[in-house]
DNA sequence: ATTTTTGTTATACTTAATATATAACAAAAA
DNA sequence: TTTTTGTTATATATTAAGTATAACAAAAAT
């Protein structure tokens, strides 16, 4: 799985790591019980502080996505494992809200919207039929 | 238009200006053409530096919803005046892609996050007909 | 059993972002 | 003419982000 880091983006470090991450994820360019290149190892591959990847890691585990194995390392939790709880869902309303609002002021219309949203669909590779 | 500000948020002041004056516009309760309350008068409300607000106003003005007159004041663009170029299309899309990878990698079903759209929709008072 | 690798913890430092405070300026509006 | 407005400038404090280095103890590999 490739990751490529922009030293120039407003989006932090860790924050691009994390993402990068849970795309490739939901890509299936990583399966759940996958572990994770160590820490050192990542940060060298990317050019980047080994504590940069240590907390995109922590943050991973506090949205339930991986599990950290201590001394030992990362590895994906799967599906079964993850409980999608109400308070999660509300998070990820709570996500879509400003962009999708910022969207609709910009002019697009809840049509454009829905199809940007089937592109994204398309580029993670996720089955949208009868929708 | 009610503004309230979480001082505990992890969202900056200013972003959290900036996405309720947009909300407030998705929504309609503010129209193109309405003057913002001056960046003193704002602040004065919510109890933050005026510079704060002023930063929201500007970013406001970067992402072409808002223009502002000097020495007058800030007012909302119409529709018209609002061009919804490519590279704004490709924004909203690259938004909305973290989002919705993360939905998906934490178990949300395809369905689930179109149910969430609606009510963000919904929310928002946009008709969502023959969607 | 020993060596290597691992996440963890701690300390120190730099830079940038966020937010406030205060003041002055000049143009617009009242 | 006075008040209000966004603008600009300076200064300060706090927090976030990122790096650097080191040591520790447990896990894994040899």
């Amino acid at each position: 799985m490739l990751i490529q880091i922009e030293p120039q983006s407003d989006v932090p470090i860790y924050e691009q790591v994390t993402r990068q991450i849970i795309e490739g994820i939901a890509k299936g360019e990583m399966k759940p019980g996958d572990m994770l290149p160590s820490v050192r190892n990542l940060a060298a591959d990317l050019g980047v502080n080994m504590h940069t990847v240590n907390k995109s890691y922590h943050e991973l585990e506090a949205k339930g996505i991986l599990t950290i194995r201590a001394k030992s390392g990362a590895i994906i939790r799967s599906a079964e494992e993850r409980t999608l709880t109400p308070e999660q869902l509300k998070q990820i309303e709570k996500n879509l809200k400003p962009v999708v609002a910022e969207g609709m002021v910009l002019g697009a219309t809840a049509n454009q919207i829905e199809h940007m949203m089937k592109k994204v669909f398309a580029d993670l590779q996720v089955l949208t039929e009868g929708m």
